[in-house]
DNA sequence: CATAGTAAGTTCTAAAAAAGAACCCTGTCA
DNA sequence: TGACAGGGTTCTTTTTTAGAACTTACTATG
């Protein structure tokens, strides 16, 4: 499978993997979360090489989940942050974060934890139904085709 | 970067993608969700090859988040469920779909919707404050070192 | 004015991973 | 006996990634 047609198939998951679907670009987003923005911050948070982090980086602008910024004119230099696209992009990262606290924290304990300045506490971010504000559960959701497919209604999300 | 060496990482984001990290598991786990048990009908639905699909699922039942399980003995055949774990990885791909449906879904409209049987509502994922139930903004919550962590206070998550 | 440094890349080569297709094994069914 | 099912493994080729060095356009330093 070519991944950069995936973006053409009808399902979300799959079209979302085709922008984010390697652990370098969930990683630069990481970094971005955390106010990183210039090529050699990245670079040197990450470890990542030079040549993948200029490809990434392309790619996360060409899709609109980045933008590149001059920040100077001369030399010409830039940075990159994160579009609404991208901030979005938050809730997946946090979902992330929480089934790692959950399930592979260790003994240590979680790495980080989280202070939610709106209300004041200490949090873990969770996955609700924006109807009834309950946990999901996959016994309790019944998926049904939508718009955006009605020809095929199987395999695919 | 070695990817396996990733759960030893202080980072509760690198730590899932040391497990998850690659589109094909992400897939392999939707269908999971879609109800898929068995060898040849994840090969089938997903179009991966019969080689990755026997390795990717192999890692997915060393890490817990699978377990093989046979439903007939003569001859040997098993089926591969989700555990309580993979279930939990739930709110992880809701979050996917629900980044997918806003932002890649295009005039078509999403593939799919969902109907939350608690509530009798079609909705979309959220993802919430544990505490407020409040949704997430980078902008509004403060990360601060955990037990996991009490040297390096940067770069991980 | 030469040199060092900085930011943001690009260009190499070597190594690792994935794709694609064929093959294998055990047992059942007709 | 031959065909089929289910669950894999073994090949070869192609694509990605790693790792390190090189480039370009400026600025600041002695």
């Amino acid at each position: 499978m070519k991944w950069d047609e995936l973006d053409g198939v009808p399902c979300s998951v799959a079209r979302s993997l085709a922008i984010v679907g390697d652990r370098w670009t969930i990683l630069i987003l990481r970094n971005a979360f955390l106010r990183t923005r210039r090529f050699d911050d990245f670079q040197a948070q990450l470890g990542i090489t030079r040549h993948l982090l200029a490809s990434r980086l392309a790619k996360l602008v060409k899709l609109g989940v980045m933008t590149k910024v001059a920040y100077q004119d001369r030399p010409p230099r830039y940075e990159y942050r994160l579009t609404e696209m991208g901030r979005d992009w938050y809730s997946v990262q946090m979902a992330l974060v929480a089934w790692g606290n959950k399930w592979l924290a260790g003994a240590a304990g979680v790495p980080l934890e989280f202070l939610h300045q709106k209300c004041g506490h200490k949090f873990q971010p969770v996955t609700v139904c924006s109807e009834c504000r309950e946990p999901l559960d996959v016994r309790e959701v019944t998926p049904t085709t939508g718009p955006g497919l009605r020809q095929q209604p199987n395999v695919t999300r």
